[in-house]
DNA sequence: TTAAATGCAAAGAATTTGCATAACA
DNA sequence: TGTTATGCAAATTCTTTGCATTTAA
């Protein structure tokens, strides 16, 4: 699955892979940003550069935040990672194959990632009426969860 | 656009309607407040903090920073400001009544408010598939408005 | 060898907070 | 008079930048 070539875009991305990416792109391979990588593959859904920062020094307790930082803007380039806002704080990370809509709850603060299609007739509607082009991912669309809207009820 | 003759009154608001709505909150009325809201009625249409206090220290030149902020906070508690993010600058303000979504372009940095039914379709089926309930006014949706699309296919 | 990447410190923007003083109700 | 709001400075948070040194290719 996460193995061979020609797999469709959406499917996981190794390590291995986004470093030939890297390579591909001109760019040099680091300790630094393998590791930032392989945090990216393995580690939680929606990380902030702060917590890459954390998992890469667990292996590499040099690693600057800066580094992370121009890190992260390089893998953006060569369009590797794209950065989401999911609300007030920091800016989360993932790879560009994981790219999708978010959904986030203004009371309890989940995340959901939002069905593909769920943006479809807003951006056909936009398109068509304003000659909108809809990239609906960089920020998360706001709300409130089933979970907090029926304790609002109560 | 709102604000405008013709629409009913819950549009369009005057400074000493907004007044009286603080007081109503039960919190005082101050020359810097009243200036903030004079600035939110009558001035451009998606101020910064930072636009607010120029347009504030205009009349009032000592009025500070800090104070233009915990004024904006206290109205957003009151139910009369809202703020919104249409990019990775400073927040925007204006009055709650005026709330509607935004397209920003991320090319040009172009801002569109969104037809009001455009999130409609959306909101229905955030509500139905997962119970989530569309608040889509907080950030701004980004995209590539007409003129940078024709002009990237040229 | 040499251009690119790093570590560190420092700056930057946007916003918040602590505290003594001022002023609305 | 008694809170509430203000001015000011300082702190916070997230991120970027300058520069000397190190390192990948």
């Amino acid at each position: 699955m996460a193995g061979g070539r020609g797999y469709p875009s959406v499917m996981s991305s190794t390590v291995e892979e986004l470093v030939a990416q890297l390579r591909d792109g001109g760019s040099r391979v680091t300790t630094a940003r393998r590791l930032v990588l392989t945090a990216l593959v393995k580690g939680a859904d929606h990380p902030t550069a702060e917590e890459l920062l954390v998992a890469v020094r667990a292996l590499a307790p040099d690693v600057h935040a800066s580094t992370v930082y121009r890190n992260l803007e390089e893998l953006e380039r060569l369009g590797v990672v794209v950065h989401t806002h999911l609300g007030h704080g920091a800016a989360t990370y993932h790879l560009a194959t994981e790219a999708h809509g978010h959904l986030v709850c203004e009371v309890c603060g989940a995340t959901l990632e939002a069905p593909e299609d769920l943006f479809e007739a807003m951006a056909e509607g936009a398109k068509r009426r304003l000659g909108f082009e809809l990239r609906p991912y960089h920020f998360a669309v706001l709300g409130v969860c089933a979970d907090c809207a029926s304790e609002a009820e109560a």
